[in-house]
RNA sequence: CGCGGAGUGGAGCAGCUCGGUAGCUCGUCGGGCUCAUAACCCGAAGGUCGUUGGUUCAAAUCCAGCCUCCGCAACCA
């Protein structure tokens, strides 16, 4: 019997510093996914992997004085450390610095170039000329280069471009007529942000950096991220490289995976790649927020607290794997936070599961000895239970059908929760008490233990670590625990033996817990980052200028007539201007830490001289001084009797 | 008037497509049980469903305006 291919992805994540939680959330979703349509009886293909390239690999490596490709290959060594702790199942890693990746991205990009879809052109932008990069006008911080805070200046360079605009009208058909994105309510939103607009030619080659994948007919190109780390969809199943030949079996993707930061670019990009290679299209688009810490968006300062492999060790890859889907809504975000965390593995997981397992097989111990009598004696408020248990399967199909994981589970534990309620219901300690009871009892037991088999079967997906420990305790064995089984009660001999083990989920004791934690993040976090860190915020000094350069610099006293909002502008404050000389109109981004009314009648420092430009659709002449405080940014306020247009020296 | 999403008992969410007793999880309080991991089961308190108006016999649900928050885009000269 041929088995129907079922292919999933994660996206290749980009090992410029060791994984985190955020990296956990799609694997583990991905790996839930992979394992539900194994048991289904799939044929699954599940990949995940790593997007070695770029100019932030090449750096990193140069500053720890280790070749791009030893800085990678230790960092991807965590990443598999990792995925085995959270016992991730995935099918091949692959890594775009494997010869036959890049192998195939160089034909790739060939026949892209050769069909008429990739032509040369001149890329412009900001350039840093010490740190030898382009920056986008919006990756500018206050008009300088993020990386040194540097003056950058308008250059342009040699580059391969990837048309696009051919493809607008089928991408957008794509985003808003079939159910390749999921959810669907990002598709408006990406459609009227970049292909109403007009879709613009993507640059896909750089000459700025060299750790990447040469052009192979213009050998100083290197391929940008693009071309090279999407395709590895297609190349890792050997699509034109000798390595791999499934791509026939498992092309097009089932569902590729994603966080909401990439999914323009497996919305947009991809599909634009893929058509002019006509090759089908994948799917399913599945995007999923992130994770937030404490109401924050997760940052790296806050990254030691949610270490994965520090929970995992602490509570066990299952316990984590089990909040991360519970909590996970497709398309929003979701809040991760010890305490919420902590609480959620013990309500559920040890007071509801655990709990329920832990009772169920005292009591089959305690009244029979480990082994059920075959004798039974069926009552009518046996239905709901039984009944819940075999639609389980159909209602948890529905929900993984729709990638709606939390819901999956949700329904999972609905059938946990009746099985403790049915234990109150039977009473089985009074049923014990009466000799002439002990078939009705080995029921009770029995149906509990069908209960258990069906959730604990189900949730194996979800939980791949604790589940054969159940049925161990339970007495299944290895062949009962299949899909078809799972819509099926009364699988278990009538003579089952049951045998007593470990607790499954320990309680936590939450605040001590938390303590310990918050101590971890003390001993960790701050006292390792904050003071350097403080410092190394610091935006370094720049080169050193002449006194004739700074004469050309002309810093005035003026006094805040009128300010309001620039409307359309969240950042932006419009202010008038008294230089002395007159009026004048300067827009400030200091709309986030000034209302208008706190500067008007105030004196700051005006740079009279700056040429001016149109911000959002307002003339700025000229720039007032602030002063930049970590996040923050505080303006320069000058004394009341200083007359306006005093100039500075 | 750039685009989109959201505002529901203390917290987090569902319900809104196809109007008709406001539901779930956690928390709080009271009770029950004793098989179990101080667990489990039952019950209660707590919401004018952001706001104003409209349609309707009837609106959390449909329509319009307003307020607030959040994404995306633009933007910190």
């Amino acid at each position: 019997m041929d088995k129907k291919p079922f292919y999933i992805t994660t996206p290749i994540y980009y090992p410029s510093g060791n994984p985190h939680i955020g990296h956990c959330y799609t694997t583990v979703a991905c790996d839930s996914i992979a394992r539900y349509r194994r048991m289904q009886g799939r044929d699954v293909m599940f990949l995940t992997g790593t997007d070695e390239h770029g100019l932030k690999i090449e750096t990193k490596a140069k500053e720890k004085g280790v070749t791009p490709k030893q800085y990678v290959d230790e960092i991807v060594e965590i990443f598999k450390k990792l995925w085995e702790t959270m016992n991730i199942s995935y099918d091949r890693y692959i890594r775009t610095t494997d010869d036959y990746h890049i192998e195939s991205v160089q034909k790739i990009f060939k026949e892209l170039y050769d069909k008429g879809y990739i032509y040369k052109g001149k890329y412009k932008g900001k350039y840093c000329t010490p740190c030898e990069s382009f920056w986008t006008e919006s990756q500018l911080v206050n008009g300088k280069c993020p990386d040194c805070g540097r003056d950058v200046i308008e250059a342009e360079e040699e580059a391969y471009f990837f048309k696009m605009s051919p493809f607008a009208d089928r991408i957008e058909k794509l985003l808003l007529e079939t159910d390749y994105l999921q959810p669907k309510t990002r598709a408006v939103e990406l459609v009227n942000n970049f292909i109403k607009p007009g879709l613009e030619d993507l640059c896909v080659s750089r000459t700025s950096f060299t750790w990447g994948i040469p052009v192979t007919f213009d050998t100083k190109h290197v391929i940008y991220v693009w071309v090279d780390a999407l395709s590895n969809y297609i190349t890792a199943l050997g699509y034109k490289n000798e390595k791999y030949n499934d791509y026939d079996k498992f092309w097009p993707a089932d569902v590729h995976m994603v966080a909401k930061d990439i999914m323009r670019f497996h919305a947009i990009i991809w599909p634009a790649i893929l058509m002019a290679l006509d090759l089908p299209l994948p799917k399913h688009l599945a995007v999923h927020g992130w994770i937030t810490f404490n109401g924050q968006k997760m940052s790296k300062s806050l990254g030691n607290v949610v270490d994965p492999f520090v929970l995992a060790e602490r509570y066990g890859a299952d316990a984590i794997r089990y909040h991360i889907l519970r909590e996970m809504a497709l398309g929003s975000d979701s809040s991760f936070s010890n305490e919420i965390m902590i609480n959620r593995i013990n309500s559920d997981l040890a007071n509801d599961l655990g709990n329920l397992v832990s009772r169920t097989v005292a009591m089959v111990i305690k009244y029979f000895d480990g082994t059920l009598p075959e004798d039974r004696e069926a009552d009518e408020i046996d239905n709901e239970l039984i009944g819940m248990a075999s639609t389980l399967s159909a209602k948890v199909e529905a929900f993984m059908d729709e990638t709606q994981l939390n819901n999956a589970l949700a329904e999972i534990f609905k059938v946990i929760s009746r099985a403790n309620k049915y234990i109150d219901e039977t009473a089985p300690w009074t049923l014990a008490k009466d000799e002439s009871k002990k078939a009705r009892l080995a029921t009770v037991m029995y149906n509990l233990l069908e209960a258990i088999r069906i959730s604990t079967t189900l949730l194996s997906c979800f939980m791949p670590t604790t589940m054969p420990k159940v049925w161990a305790q339970t007495g299944v064995s290895e062949d009962m625990v299949t899909y078809e089984n799972a819509c099926r009660f009364g699988v278990l001999p009538a003579n089952v033996t049951v045998t007593k083990g470990d607790v499954l989920f320990p309680r936590i004791d939450v605040d001590k817990e938390i303590d310990e934690l918050n101590s971890m993040i003390k001993a960790n976090a701050p006292a390792e980052e904050s003071a350097d860190e403080d410092k190394a915020n610091l935006v370094p000094i720049l080169d050193t200028i002449s006194i004739d350069d700074f004469a050309k610099v002309d810093l005035r006293v003026a006094e805040v007539k009128q300010c309001e909002k620039v409307k359309k502008a969240k950042k932006l404050l419009k202010l008038i201007l008294d230089d002395g000389f007159g009026e004048r109109q300067v827009v400030s981004g200091i709309a986030k830490w000034y209302a208008p009314e706190d500067l008007i009648g105030k004196k700051v420092i005006v740079v009279a001289n700056l040429a001016p430009a149109k911000l959002c659709g307002e003339e700025s002449a000229g720039m007032i001084v602030a002063a930049d405080v970590g996040e923050d940014a505080k303006v320069i306020f000058v004394d009341k009797d200083i007359p306006n247009g005093s100039k500075l020296r």
